[in-house]
DNA sequence: ACATTATTTCTTGTATACAATAATATTGAC
DNA sequence: GTCAATATTATTGTATACAAGAAATAATGT
């Protein structure tokens, strides 16, 4: 019995506190466009929707607005707030100098093992271009960069790119859709690999911010899928 | 008549709910060492303290932990935390790398005016030094690195060198004690002007980065100063 | 009829009450 | 006397109640 009773308690300590999960949830609502963009969010509708007080959903509300996910004005509320394509394109060319940054300290201090997990990485993502399984090179990208990070040896860098790299999830995928664009990001992986294998952090500093960063055809993708955004300006 | 309802209604507009004042307030005591690391924050305590209910401190101590000021575990409370050695030293580089960042792309986009205000603060600056007045020449040497965030035209990036150097602020004053440290940093911005001047992006980066890395004697003072910060581990 | 003001309603911000869990103290057995 | 199990206390998480401000609506005067 002592057994059943260490797994209660296993379970116990699992379950975070529930205005943690609404907020999880909530974002979740927005990213997939059941919230809009300006929307103004209802503490008491929510409340319903979750069949909790209003307390745990201010709680969820207060800290997405701190994340920038909704805006939290006194007295008014919270309203949802998707970035403008001028705010996305600052946010992208930050990620890009972030990315910059960590592959340039990686050179000096990333480690023979770590070369082979990018290469092992590299080829998983290879795989899935082969078989044209764009979700599959997604998942295995952000394994690629997600390594890259970490071999920064600054784990407060790796958390804010991985903070950021978050933030830019939903645009990011609209990115990979563009014909040939897997191929030519596959390239860039490449180079990046052997100017961290050469030791090279200007190469590597350069190869990672080109790969990040948002330049040529693809800014004109990326605007057309802000199309959504852009309604309320209109 | 109209004129003092008008006066009125700005300060109600001004007035920000009492969960931010306490929010700043509890930053302020963990600053000044008035809460040590490590410590637990009593809700019932501060509520006593600040004289109000539970609410808003619970909302402000939520806030401060989605900064990192604090820990907040599940049915365990807040605890302060202060930032490591080790954690600091990350800080620093990362704020290092978002300086020759902003450095970078301010040399290809900041313009006369703004190159003007930078000689300008520069100018404030030399004459706090030639005072002797540290305090004087903190709050110059903030504003030079002010304008050169906002001179990198993407406020995104700018909005996250404030909040870093935000949460380095009380570390960084003890680096300018160091003897013959502010004349130093004087060259340093002198040598970021002239880059940005020249439009030398690679040179304004570099000399950033190194003006705002800590290394050398820089690091053994730092870490002098974490003694307090040390006491936790012992 | 329109604009302005007063009133009402609705929502947020704060206080308090209750529930659940972790920390502490107490008691009993060895 | 010490350790373990249980009872107590204290603190956090959530629900509800109340207060205050903003939006919406009704009323009034021009």
């Amino acid at each position: 019995m002592y057994c059943a009773r260490r797994v209660e308690c296993y379970f116990v300590r699992m379950e975070q506190k529930r205005s943690d999960v609404i907020a999880n949830q909530i974002e979740e609502l927005i990213f997939d466009g059941t919230f809009r963009d300006g929307e103004h969010l209802d503490e008491m509708q929510l409340a319903d929707r979750f069949s909790v007080s209003r307390t745990p959903v201010r709680e969820a509300l207060l800290r997405l607005a701190q994340s920038g996910l909704i805006e939290h004005l006194p007295r008014r509320g919270a309203f949802v707030r998707q970035p403008g394509p001028i705010e996305l394109m600052e946010m992208f060319e930050v990620m890009a100098e972030l990315e910059a940054s960590a592959a340039r300290l990686a050179a000096n201090r990333i480690s023979d093992h770590a070369i082979g997990e990018l290469k092992e990485a590299n080829q998983r993502c290879n795989a899935a271009v082969e078989e044209q399984n764009t979700e599959k090179y997604y998942g295995e990208n952000e394994q690629f960069h997600a390594i890259l990070y970490r071999e920064s040896g600054n784990s407060f860098l790796e958390k804010e790119c991985l903070r950021l790299q978050r933030c830019l999830q939903p645009f990011r995928r609209t990115q990979l859709r563009l014909r040939g664009r897997l191929k030519q990001s596959m390239r860039e992986h490449e180079l990046i690999v052997s100017a961290l294998e050469d030791g090279d952090e200007i190469q590597a500093a350069n190869a990672s911010r080109g790969h990040v960063a948002v330049q040529g055809e693809n800014f004109h993708h990326l605007m057309a899928s802000l199309k959504t955004a852009l309604k309320r300006v209109g």
